[in-house]
DNA sequence: CTACCGATCGCCT
DNA sequence: GGCGATCGGTAGC
């Protein structure tokens, strides 16, 4: 009844992995195309897993702004990532959605995968979604971007982060509980919170 | 200025 | 399961 219900304001100004765990199940749009988030992970500059762990740079300069901004990245010199400030440094990682609308257009800019992996990773998302550098820094809560629903109304797993070599122990990954749409299955031993 | 390498993906075997 | 593609940021000389 309330899932089409904007995110409070002061909803990204918090601990980071909190975010995280909250954002899955909301939906995220990107000028009306994308479905509910189920996989985040999070990064704060206390982390040396993080863009921002050895202070500002021109990159990671929307990282130490304000909380609820959009941080854009390029990785492997190939695909985008998307992240959402928690503010000091702090972001969250989008890394997996469940497709829900505008999944046509999805599998036009994914050159025909099928649905599984249209949003299964975070270059794969930010391509199904036509996020790139130039939306790096504005703000989630306004035009092209659209997040609702209700936070922590979802059963989600957390599990250590993907792709890291440096504080590889964390568990700041969190997945929608059995959700097939995810990057990469959690282990089996999870904590569910 | 140069060298290294990464929060990845897709295709190959 | 393994590997090549491809390039900007960062650090070090």
């Amino acid at each position: 009844m309330t899932d089409d219900a904007a995110l409070d304001p002061g909803f990204f100004a918090r601990d980071a992995p909190a975010v995280a765990r909250d954002l899955i199940g909301i939906a995220m749009l990107v000028n009306g195309v994308g479905g509910r988030i189920v996989e985040t992970e999070a990064y704060d500059a206390q982390d040396a897993a993080s863009h921002s762990f050895r202070g500002p740079t021109p990159r990671n300069a929307v990282m130490f702004g304000p909380p609820g901004h959009v941080y854009v990245y390029r990785i492997y010199g190939m695909h985008w990532c998307v992240n959402f400030t928690c503010g000091n440094g702090a972001a969250v990682l989008i890394r997996a959605l469940e497709p829900g609308s505008g999944i046509e257009t999805m599998r036009v800019r994914r050159n025909g995968a099928v649905d599984r992996l249209l949003c299964a990773g975070p270059g794969r998302l930010c391509q199904a979604l036509a996020i790139d550098s130039s939306m790096n820094g504005l703000p989630v809560d306004a035009p092209p971007f659209d997040l609702h629903g209700q936070p922590g109304d979802t059963e989600v797993t957390a599990t250590t982060r993907i792709g890291i070599r440096v504080a590889a122990d964390i568990p700041w990954r969190f997945c929608l509980a059995g959700s097939p749409f995810v990057s990469r299955r959690p282990a089996l031993a999870q904590d569910s919170c």
